[in-house]
DNA sequence: TTGCATGATTCTAT
DNA sequence: ATAGAATCATGCAA
């Protein structure tokens, strides 16, 4: 019989200890009655952790197996990865006293007590700061990301966040999705850079988690480790791997908004508006020249009649005020152009309307040439 | 290349 | 919020 199967043999034997024995408080009240066997029990657990894992090792197992409840806490390191590994091609031998161990009954509630022993000493002097609030860091450059659309729903956020980020950055957006198709097929490449990167990472770190928590579940067969303590071990890895993924998202960040430098704010590039279209515009000018300044309805108007914007309109109008008035004389010949033309239109209408009231109406297009003052109207 | 035209932006006043 | 004014930046014809 070797030292830990006699010690739980020990412990099998204390007086009482017949039930609850999964129950910690109700093991630990029950240790609480004879003092001096739990005085043993301690003693005899201070000397099989204080012990090497060479000793440990030499004595439990001789030949072929490896120590049990001693060495490293951290799975990661040195031999405790592996060797815990319940796989067939450990000896009969180590099979047998290592089943005879877990099925011990007193196991349960003597790991309980032994992990909150250890909860209360080593682990309470590390894990001082573990829970992290969300990182403000972290967070904005979330947001960010799922502003830009690089982040967020696949297809149309990225576009519409194109679109949104010209609106707030120009506030009259050249009809949005016309110019940018190269910067949404950037910020597409970015996107996917970025997720197959993001990928990546979570996989490694799931990987990696679930790799440590297998170790250390199968440890804690042989080792008191607490359920926490693995959760521990987890968030330990996860910190780790959030700040590459911080990194990552940080340089993507960088990168939108490079793209979007280089893009969007060169959004005075402009193009002149087309002929039928001035003309629309023109037309409007002209005929309310006494009165310049289109309802938000009468620019509504003009914008779809002309394909453009409703602020591409007032821009066009403030700017057509402003040089009109600067020089009149200038634009005395087309404020006469447009003046002749509507009233020309104007009789045409007139025409069919009365055409259409009396067919039989003469000299339908017989009207006299329009009579308007110097700034032109009628 | 240059100068003008023109759409867009920014600042200020109302 | 809107208009006026100044200015910027680009388009385009000469």
């Amino acid at each position: 019989m070797d030292d830990q199967t006699r010690m739980l043999a020990g412990l099998g034997g204390l007086g009482g200890l017949t039930q609850d024995v999964g129950d910690p408080d109700s093991v630990r009240k029950q240790l609480g009655q004879p003092q001096q066997d739990i005085g043993d029990i301690l003693q005899q657990i201070m000397a099989i952790t204080d012990e090497s894992l060479d000793e440990a090792q030499a004595r439990c197992w001789p030949e072929e197996a490896p120590a049990q409840w001693g060495g490293t806490d951290d799975p990661t390191e040195g031999g405790g990865a592996g060797r815990g590994t319940a796989g067939g091609a450990l000896p009969l031998n180590f099979q047998h006293r290592k089943h005879a161990l877990n099925c011990h009954r007193m196991k349960p509630a003597l790991f309980s007590v032994l992990c909150e022993i250890k909860e209360k000493t080593v682990l309470s002097i590390r894990g001082v700061q573990e829970e992290d609030p969300p990182d403000p860091q972290i967070m904005r450059l979330d947001n960010m990301l799922l502003a830009e659309g690089v982040s967020g729903p696949e297809k149309g956020g990225g576009s519409a966040a194109a679109a949104a980020a010209a609106a707030a950055a120009g506030g009259s957006p050249n009809d949005g999705s016309i110019e940018h198709s190269d910067y949404r097929a950037k910020l597409a490449q970015i996107r996917q850079i970025y997720h197959s990167e993001l990928e990546k990472y979570e996989q490694a770190c799931s990987e990696f988690t679930n790799h440590v928590m297998n170790l250390l579940r199968e440890q804690s067969r042989t080792r008191p480790i607490s359920p926490k303590e693995i959760e521990r071990m987890v968030s330990i890895i996860h910190r780790k791997f959030s700040s590459i993924q911080m990194q990552l998202k940080q340089s993507t960040c960088e990168a939108v908004m490079i793209l979007r430098s280089r893009f969007l704010d060169a959004r005075r590039k402009r193009r002149n508006f087309n002929k039928q279209a001035t003309e629309v515009l023109n037309e409007y000018f002209y005929s309310h020249l006494s009165n310049p300044y289109p309802s938000e309805e009468a620019k509504e108007e003009l914008a779809k009649k002309c394909a453009i914007t409703v602020s591409q309109v007032s821009n066009w109008f403030g700017n057509k005020r402003i040089r009109y008035k600067k020089n009149i004389g200038k634009f005395q010949e087309e404020a006469n152009l447009y003046a002749v033309k509507t009233a020309v239109d104007a009789a045409n209408v007139s025409a069919q309307a009365s055409q259409a009231n009396s067919p039989a109406t003469p000299n339908s297009g017989g009207y006299p040439a329009p009579c308007y003052t110097p700034d032109g109207r009628l």
